[in-house]
DNA sequence: GTGAAAGCGCTAACAT
DNA sequence: ATGTTAGCGCTTTCAC
């Protein structure tokens, strides 16, 4: 023992009970008489003892870890989801063992399976999608699964879902209030199931709207994909409006409009973001957007978390336009 | 066993050899043959056999977990550092034990403790300061603390620092050459000791080289305060520079000067940041900042994690100056 | 309500 | 090099 920690031997010994006395103090819903519960709570307490959860989950075969994983955290959505998830898991009493998948990006079962190792007691995936056989382990182990955003259809995973087409409607619906004939829609080379989804529901609305759709989707989802595709597109002076399937894809196109192509947002071009992240609101861009709630979000997880039943939880968290200057 | 997870016993009998050989060769640097490795190795195929961390960790007295406390996840600075991080440690077959402090904020004590009940194998402290006794368990514990820009004089924990004086000065001297007589000090009401340091080192420049300054120190560290601080103190025509203390503050501040004050930027107001976060260099604004490596931070807390010796280590990594386009 | 004892899956002496 | 054994700290029957 060249650490220090206190045991509940200790603490039994202290207080003069046995050792399962100090365990079912610290367990809830066990049966322990006020009088000896007082006496372990001191002694812990004199001695600085707290469990430990390493023998705790070995005994329960179970931690109360839940994993997340997902990629790309320094995005401006994704780090609001993880701080808002964080602070809920913690408020549960749950940890958040974050594994970062940059490195596995297609491949994120390796990193499953660690948290396997871990006896993670349930497991969230911010971004990708995990492999059948994985899932099939998860569901087999009672190692709930909650996909956020991806396509997946199973039975034995609880999903979490923006509702992407609505959003596209809305915003298809507002540029053609707008009155815009030729429209780009830009999307990033990641092509992520719901950057899809937008695209689709998109598309299809402006088809029946008789609007021309002009394409875009290339680079990684970030400011400067946008701004290089609003730099290539917008040479076409026709274009009078653009939907982009992601605010920082939207911030990039906004710049390259007004400081490189010389538009005039909202005069003659619309534009269109989605998600409402925190840089949409600043002065220099007020982005109309679609917006989709964080903490509705944030709360549809750890529903999904908490659910006992191990069937299909699908939860769509609704969308609202947001208003602000970027459209006329 | 309700649930099917496959142990070291199961392997070994598949494989016919002792459950120590199994842990053997799944040890690093233990001795077993090469003919009873590939046995063991195949029947942990065949089973799907992971070993159990919790185990491993209650008999090592230590998991590999590494704690990682910090609130105000969501900014663009803090969330950039946990992406290099959380990347950084997995590499290194460590993982990362989230806990968010934005409720404790203060108190990060029993955040620390929980990691305690977890055997992490070091902390990693990204905001806050935890209290004197929790330093002193965690020496007792042989648990590594690393603290990132805090104030913090122990010789007992490792510390990682950005060159802050240097950076306040370097900003102080191009505020000079550019002229600027009348210079606003932006910092937050939250006087994080890293804000704390690059006041200070930057009113001591200024004091020298006889430039007069305006102060301002209200509200969180975010976009929106440095936007009402530019609303406030723009008024004032005579102020000609800026410094901010944090590049969230100079984009607000920015903002409110062009959109709000109709200041031209740098024409008659040079404005400079710190930390060079990616919206720095968005097209809306192009601001002239200090910068600090974060990936050189990064390896810094890295190598604080993997010293073998219980010595403060401390580390500072430098800035430099990136010329944008506000200052003139 | 309480204590004794078994066992969770693993690693590390200790023998062989 | 390999097997045997003894714990790591906890929870949970099982008697009382």
């Amino acid at each position: 023992m060249a650490r220090g920690f206190v045991t509940a031997e200790d603490v039994a010994k202290r207080a003069g009970v046995s050792r399962s006395a100090v365990s079912r103090t610290f367990t809830e819903g066990a049966s322990v008489s006020p009088s000896v519960r007082r006496k372990v709570l001191k002694a812990a307490r004199e001695l600085g003892y707290r469990v430990n959860r390493l023998a705790q989950g070995l005994n329960n075969d179970r931690s109360n870890l839940i994993g997340v994983v997902g990629a790309n955290l320094a995005s401006p959505f994704i780090s609001k989801q993880l701080d808002l998830l964080s602070i809920a898991l913690l408020r549960k009493g749950l940890q958040c063992l974050l594994l970062n998948a940059a490195d596995a990006r297609k491949d994120i079962a390796p990193l499953i399976e660690l948290l396997f190792e871990f006896r993670a007691r349930a497991i969230v995936v911010l971004s990708g999608e995990p492999p059948a056989t994985i899932i099939d382990q998860c569901t087999a182990n009672g190692v709930r699964l909650v996909l956020i955003n991806q396509m997946l259809e199973r039975t034995d995973t609880s999903l979490v879902l923006t509702d992407d087409s609505r959003g596209a409607d809305l915003a298809a619906q507002r540029l053609i209030l707008a009155n815009c004939k030729r429209i780009a829609l830009v999307t990033s080379g990641s092509n992520t199931p719901a950057q899809v989804r937008r695209a689709a529901a998109f598309t299809q609305r402006m088809k029946t709207a008789g609007a021309e759709i002009v394409l875009w989707s290339e680079g990684p989802t970030s400011y400067e994909s946008g701004y290089r595709a609003g730099c290539a597109l917008l040479g076409d002076r026709s274009i009078d409006g653009a939907f982009c399937v992601t605010d920082l894809l939207a911030l990039g196109f906004l710049d390259a409009a007004r400081k490189e192509m010389g538009r005039q947002v909202p005069e003659d071009l619309s534009v269109i973001g989605f998600d409402d992240i925190p840089q949409a609101g600043w002065k220099s861009y007020e982005l109309t957007t679609v917006a989709q709630s964080f903490s509705s979000l944030t709360d549809s997880v750890v529903a999904a978390l908490e659910s006992a039943d191990q069937e299909t939880r699908l939860q769509v968290v609704p969308v609202s336009m947001v208003e602000r200057k970027t459209v006329r």
